[in-house]
DNA sequence: ATGAAAGCGCTAACAG
DNA sequence: CTGTTAGCGCTTTCAT
């Protein structure tokens, strides 16, 4: 008794052609829809296979065909909405496209990026997209790439490493939310951001036009929201950049001392949805009215933004595009396509709620 | 020249093995931390591998072992922040222990519930953990479990299928949001909830006091909210029992259509936290005053509930501890641990912050 | 159109 | 401790 079905494994195409009278060849060939079969056969294996429970060991035939058809997602933060939108998209054309979703959660640790990226690699998914944790250590992701992984990036790029990414100008974002703010009136605007002075003045320093790989979302953003400020004349004030963790208590507690440091904010500019809400909690907690005492001008857009009081005005960004267009493109090129590594900047969208308004005088 | 590496693949055991200079099984055993080598032979085959660049092939070794360290997540909403945070807990315990997560979201779709459990069978992940879509149509879940698969159901129970399952206990939810309602004086206490009338009456006609298999969360949690009115000698009224989707709008419109009806609430209890912001949009559009005019007690917690106002007072589900239960609970399995299937029932948690106070008489 | 045979990269028995 | 051998379930030549 050689049957796998017998040893009690589950059933395999030795099985089913034996069942169906044909050879295993015969049988793997109707079944996988490849080669030749007649009818005759086609049909007695599809009947024996849907007897015997048949189901199509994938693993082996990773195998042999060299293929996995999965693609692996390391991203640094799944509960933040953001990813969270993003990694439906990816799921949504991985699934159309035929491929599965490996997923990993790194929390913005670096080493379990380094082991997620390792052992997916290991696994043979055809491709990764990831949002590296941190832009200026991925020597791993380096790595896969000159060995031929099909790589894309999300949200983030990563100095010295040209691959495929896909995330919005950061730059024009910073911008943009800034003359925002500048047209409605607004000289003393305070930005949210994790940028340490240095690295902003260093960016600063030498700033083409284009925004350069490596820089992180929060630096292209306070970037862009320095030229929006000089190109109005308005001198920066340190004092308005005030460095905050993507978590609300923190965002709340850096807003706080911002208002009581008498920097004197017209109005704070955030960088996530979460800093938002600690900004706002921050501001009432102040005992500011808003809009009234201080506008507040969100990034990225939630389902509680249009809700509280006032709704928020937000710079939103495509996220769940982001994510449909970052498989997209990782798919692509596992499948064949050609073409240097490309940055996708997909536009942003300012959308007016109630929380901007022009200063008091 | 047989070498993988010459032939364009990549490094397979049999190049390390060359390279050091010993026999392919004592290059696997060393590579893969099994049976006994020399601590000579395992230092050649280090380096060779290190100078090789190789990297084991876990396709190959799934092949033989028969083993995957893979589970399947399907989940029904990923932008639920209850299934999100669920998710991210299972992915922190499959971490830990050393599995993989295959991970695909239905958008409460039957048809890609079924078609994502069948490619993740014949992936052989070890097990899977579904939200099931539609508790009544999961003759599929039935399939994989008769033939041996390991399956913990999240949040939902299916009838007909004993199966281990992790949530929350609904009807206790029910009971002790109304009861909390009630004891505030509360006795027109509005729910907003999909369950439809007969569906409603016939869980009612002979509710036993444990939840039943299949029971959907949602049902559970109004047999709750009608147990504790009976008991406080409230009159059910049906007026007061308001079907509504988990979307923001649509639970928005519902509310609305409330508080136009005359059925004239001074509480109201949702069901996830998209609706308690639809809720919370539509008394403040009818011109209520929060939580003067009419309290609101949440179902699930999120980052915004503390930040909006009046803050809302809410049932909070141990969503990210739901998720580790439900990973530890799999895995346990699939390593061995017998035991018939069980329920398990977390704990809810009322956190009380502004928004339910006694009614105006 | 079909079958026989080879082999993907690895692990597992079994000798030695 | 080490090597030889076999084989996981499938796809893919290559004949026929």
């Amino acid at each position: 008794m050689t049957s796998t079905a017998k040893r009690g494994g589950s059933t395999t195409v030795t099985d089913v052609a034996r069942v169906a009278g044909v050879s295993r060849a015969t049988a793997a060939r109707a079944l996988g829809g490849y080669g030749s079969v007649s009818a005759a056969s086609a049909e007695a294996v599809r009947a024996a296979a849907e007897a015997l429970g048949y189901r199509v060991n994938r693993v082996a035939r990773s195998m042999i065909t060299g293929r996995t058809r999965t693609i692996g997602v390391v991203l640094s933060d799944i509960e933040n909405d953001f990813f969270v939108r993003a990694l439906r998209g990816i799921s949504h054309v991985a699934r159309e496209r035929g491929y599965d979703v490996l997923l990993a959660n790194t929390d913005e640790d670096v080493d379990l990026e380094r082991d997620a990226v390792e052992v997916m690699r290991g696994r043979r998914v055809e491709g990764l997209v990831v949002c590296p944790a941190d832009v200026d250590d991925a020597a791993h992701l380096l790595a896969a790439v000159d060995s031929g992984a099909s790589l894309v990036l999300l949200d983030r790029t990563v100095a010295g490493l040209s691959v495929q990414s896909v995330g919005i100008d950061n730059r024009q974002a910073g911008y943009d939310a800034t003359k925002f703010l500048l047209d409605a009136g607004h000289t003393r605007i305070a930005i949210l951001s994790g940028v340490k002075p240095e690295i902003m003045r260093r960016a600063l320093a030498h700033a083409p036009d284009q925004p350069q790989l490596g820089e992180t979302p929060a630096e292209g953003r306070v970037v862009g929201h320095y030229r929006a400020l000089l190109e109005a004349g308005v001198q920066p004030d340190e004092l308005l950049q005030v460095p905050a963790e993507f978590h609300r208590i923190a965002a709340s507690e850096a807003v706080t001392k911002l208002l009581e440091s008498g920097a004197d904010p017209t109005a704070i500019l955030t960088s996530d949805s979460i800093q938002t809400l600690g900004a706002l909690h921050a501001i009432r907690a102040a005992g500011y009215v808003m809009p009234d005492d201080i506008s507040l001008l969100g990034f990225d857009d939630s389902e509680w933004a249009p809700v509280v009081q006032p709704p928020i005005t937000v710079i939103e960004q495509p996220a769940y595009e982001i994510g449909t267009r970052a498989a997209e493109s990782l798919i692509n090129r596992i499948e064949g396509e050609a073409g240097s590594p490309e940055v996708i900047l997909l536009p942003t969208t300012l959308i007016e709620r109630g929380s901007v308004v022009v200063p008091r005088a």
